[in-house]
DNA sequence: CTGTTAGCGCCTTCAG
DNA sequence: CTGAAGGCGCTAACAG
């Protein structure tokens, strides 16, 4: 007759109601500070529940309450920077309260972030995190029938199903732009990865372009490689771009990732950088500014997005009548390198 | 007459049954593909299932069944990339089941941990896997006596408490040493940082020293940062070992980034890499690959260490009787540094 | 192959 | 300030 030690055997409210001598009723309401309770009698069932090593099951109150301190976040990745310091944003936001991310990967495919974004409602999280605006039908209707609370994040250049939390990439491209040409450059370059993933990515290069143009000028060429972004990549397509347009006086990358990796076939080719070939980023990494040369480029501010985007997600249970654009804004980092 | 959806207003597993005409428990049924199921019937559930859009209530099933379908994970950190990288193996392990990861951040305080680890349990996780073997007592006691099962990941040097899954880090250590050594090197310096958070890292670099020691030699000097590793760090601190100790011959670092940050250094301040001073870092990031000379280093495979976990963990529902120790390996690379 | 009957552990409502 | 019912949505036995 043996008894086995499973996940059921952990104490409930029952067995601390037992031992401190009150009803399971007393026990929950200590649990969750609700209510008004006699200092000796919460002193006790503190005790109780201390010596039992008790923790309340989250499942059980979820289901009796219909309110899960759950917020589910939906990334496309993790191999990109950005992705993992706005999870550390949305943690460091949620660490105060009592709710919990539950987190799923897309890997920048729609049908899997339908798929995915199912199984997070399962949970019947209170709100929902998503990065960027681009979801299939079904996703939408997801999002949209359920009562819960949506934050779109990274990006604020679309139209919000609730809350959306980020800068306009259009702008940051814009501004790119405006920079080179202010610092005089007109042979101008672009070297990119795909971006029929990376909307945003594709947004900061349109916003450029327009600079360009409202400057009288335009891109003299680019290089788009077909995988993500990295160093290695942004190494190779520069050194692509630059055989087939050895007289560029700057390129614009799609991120510092590859701006980076620009950076080192400056360095092996003998390319002196601003010199002869100016070169600018995108996203602030703490890697470009440690190059020899600090990177010029733009910080966004990812961990506060992540942080924002809870702030206003927690702030109402319901979702209000209005969209919310929340712009955490960029900044232009001059650099040394453009 | 409409009716707001509202959370609670999803529908359940009555209103499909009812749609269906059959009862809850063969909607059940068929949602769990459990049980033999007559064509007709299944098809007409998951009719029903689809015009409805219903979504099976995790926190219902998991109370009624005691198993929860979540795997809670601890990390120190998100801003350190072998963090992201671990938890996307562990994703994508994951995706093949019909489990999902609930992550908590520590901040590399076991307080925290201690506290992460009982909001996770509050979900009746059936596995946890976190990074290392430092935990509190109390950490250690929850642990131990849940049923659940556990897997320490990203080092072996340790006593596990059920699964270990990762690789031995004095053992890498020690293989940097012997490498150096082997290449000729006998002035070494190192340039480390705070490892008083960060257990694996002090393992290498003891192992460095008995590579070194038993080579007859020893570290000329080192250079250790109070605050976490970076590139920026790494560049400082070489430039300050280096004031200190003009004529090394080579520096092993802590880690990729901070030798990455090295190698800036040695741009910035003219130093022939390798001829005149050999790097070596750890981890094989993919920047370190991409730099002019790629960095000599060690390159352990975070994805494969959280896959392993996950799979392992999966692979019984119960504890079992011996301690498994998994060595997911290291492999040094050559690289061009040293 | 399908239905019935009890809970899972907690929270809400209503009494006291 | 505290207790007693009832039920959240689902699953685990059983029956049939």
């Amino acid at each position: 007759m043996r008894e086995i030690m499973t996940q059921s055997s952990m104490p409930t409210l029952v067995h601390v109601a037992r031992l401190a001598g009150v009803s399971e009723n007393t026990v929950s309401r200590v649990v969750r500070n609700k209510g008004s309770i006699a200092d000796i009698t919460r002193e006790r069932v503190l005790a109780a529940i201390q010596t039992l090593g008790y923790v309340p099951n989250r499942a059980a109150g979820s289901l009796a309450s219909s309110g899960s301190f759950l917020v589910g976040v939906l990334l496309p990745s993790l191999s990109n920077v950005v992705f993992p310091e706005l999870l550390e944003g949305i943690h460091a936001a949620l660490r105060q309260t009592s709710y919990q991310a539950l987190v799923g990967v897309t890997d920048y495919n729609e049908e899997q972030e339908e798929q995915i974004l199912s199984s997070l409602l399962a949970w019947r999280p209170v709100a929902i995190i998503t990065a960027g605006f681009d979801h299939t039908a079904k996703t939408r209707l997801m999002l949209d029938s359920s009562a819960l609370r949506v934050a779109e994040v990274m990006d604020i250049d679309g139209e919000p199903i609730d809350v959306a939390v980020g800068l306009s990439h259009r702008m940051a491209g814009y501004d790119t732009g405006r920079f080179l040409i202010g610092r005089g450059y007109r042979r101008i370059g672009y070297v990119g990865h795909d971006w029929t993933t990376d909307r945003r990515a594709r947004h900061r290069y349109e916003g450029l372009r327009q600079a360009l143009a409202e400057a009288g000028t335009s891109l003299v060429d680019e290089a788009l490689a077909a995988g993500p972004s990295s160093a290695t990549t942004g190494r190779e397509m520069l050194g692509s771009l630059l055989r087939r347009q050895p007289n560029l006086d700057a390129v614009a990358f799609s991120n510092d990732d590859m701006a980076t990796g620009g950076f080192f076939h400056c360095l092996s080719a003998g390319i002196a950088v601003r010199e002869r070939l100016a070169l600018f980023g995108f996203n602030g990494l703490e890697i470009g500014q440690a190059l020899p040369l600090p990177l010029s480029t733009v910080r966004s501010n990812r961990f506060v997005i992540g942080k924002t985007a809870v702030e206003r997600l927690l702030e109402h249970r319901v979702r209000p009548e209005d969209r919310i654009v929340v712009d955490t804004g960029y900044e232009i980092v001059e650099g040394a390198t453009a």
